[in-house]
DNA sequence: CACTGTGAATGCATTCACAGCG
DNA sequence: CGCTGTGAATGCATTCACAGTG
């Protein structure tokens, strides 16, 4: 009797303040901002709701209500509607949100709305080559700028009209592009050595899609994607089934 | 002032009872198992301490602790302490957790000790290739038996070992070789597809990796990673800092 | 005395349920 | 009437804190 999940995804263990918001007494305006600090699953949630709303509004449809878009998406309309609550007033009474105001309000929110993000890959391996290929980054504003390796293989090549570096120039080139982001997809041995030289570079914030645990210093934003996890734990519960 | 997120992971929407354990009065007897249930979260991480015992055995630590364990792994000690309660008494007071006796029990209640796991890939591009790649899922016993592609330009390639099939071949190669898992590594547009035949082959647990919700049948364990969430994600975090 | 295992306390996230609005 | 926005209730996960043990 297994369950389907619906949404794996992102779990904290230490808390983190979102906003410096006074989250003192509630606002009566309408329209105006949500209360309290985002919580973080919430906004991990806002670009599933981005990309829903931006397919919605390629087929013109004008309206969508909580529901409808929780359907899609595989969450309750409660939570749909709590989650928007944090950000604001979006929907109308008796008929839902109207798609491309939504659409665009989130975006201003999400913070990919009207500007761009400059993104540095570190490891242009079969990971790093299929980052580099997904749409939606382009589309969100996160350009890539850099790409580096070590393999001189790979160094001079041209991956989705990129040309990869090599790893060496990796401090040099951070700073020339201005870079904010940087994407680890290089094997667990050199993680945190790569790890450390887009720190001392001044970027503010890394993915790291290697399986191990980096150190990065409290000012830098460090997230983690780790693609065998959730194969891994598949095995226990069919362990338990049938 | 960010702080460093830790590990990311893992969100569950809709409960899902673990096992159908009586959870009525606690065992008394020394090494049994656990009274409740594993929460999801602690199964997932489950994956997380079998790499670190690995990597432990492997430097031919006898003993470690629960504190250095959650240390290596950006966690707490009272949360692998209570992690590792879930499944039983593995511990010595004043010494901590014998590495290789730890790592053996597990890799068995993981589901992945003495037995291998049949995985099929759908989709052999950059994404799916770097999954064939992943070194840990062999060490782990997940092979990988079949690999389709509908692009002919792929078909009958050799990816690490493995020659890539044509798509229409899913079914009956999934039969064959009585594939239990199929990892879906395709665009949005047939990833529905792709999954509606896994299903019927009689496969009983996907992973997902294209950004769409997919629907499945209850009885079959659906997990999905998303590879863009948490770099934009980070976009609102960014922009709210300095 | 260093460490585990675990009730109890806390904190975070989801869901309920309903008043209020267009 | 259909749907939003949100207090209050629930449920899940983490952390505290300490009794108990080798």
């Amino acid at each position: 009797m297994p369950r389907t999940n619906d949404r794996s995804n992102h779990r904290i263990t230490s808390a983190r303040p979102t906003e410096t918001a006074p989250s003192s007494l509630s606002r009566k305006c309408r329209g105006a901002a949500a209360t309290r600090p985002a919580p973080e699953a919430c906004v991990a949630r806002l670009s599933l709701y981005v990309r829903e709303l931006t397919r919605l509004a390629s087929q013109r449809v004008g309206f969508v209500s909580s529901r409808r878009l929780a359907g899609q998406l595989g969450l309750t309309d409660a939570q749909v509607r709590r989650d928007l609550s944090y950000f604001g007033q979006f929907g109308t009474s008796g008929r839902g949100y109207e798609v491309q105001r939504l659409h665009d309000r989130l975006t201003t929110i999400l913070g990919v709305s009207g500007r761009t993000w400059h993104v540095a890959l570190a490891g242009a391996g079969n990971l790093g080559s299929a980052l580099l290929a997904y749409r939606g980054f382009r589309e969100r504003g996160f350009l890539f700028k850099v790409a580096v390796d070590t393999d001189p293989q790979k160094v001079g090549r041209t991956v989705q009209g990129l040309t990869v570096a090599s790893a060496s120039q990796l401090p040099l080139l951070v700073r020339r592009h201005d870079i904010q982001i940087g994407l680890i997809a290089v094997p667990v041995e050199s993680a945190q050595a790569v790890c450390d030289q887009l720190v001392e570079s001044g970027v503010r914030a890394i993915v790291n899609f290697a399986p191990v645990r980096l150190e990065v210093p409290s000012s830098v934003w460090l997230r983690v994607v780790d693609l065998a996890i959730e194969l891994e734990s598949l095995a226990f519960y069919l362990a338990r089934t049938k």
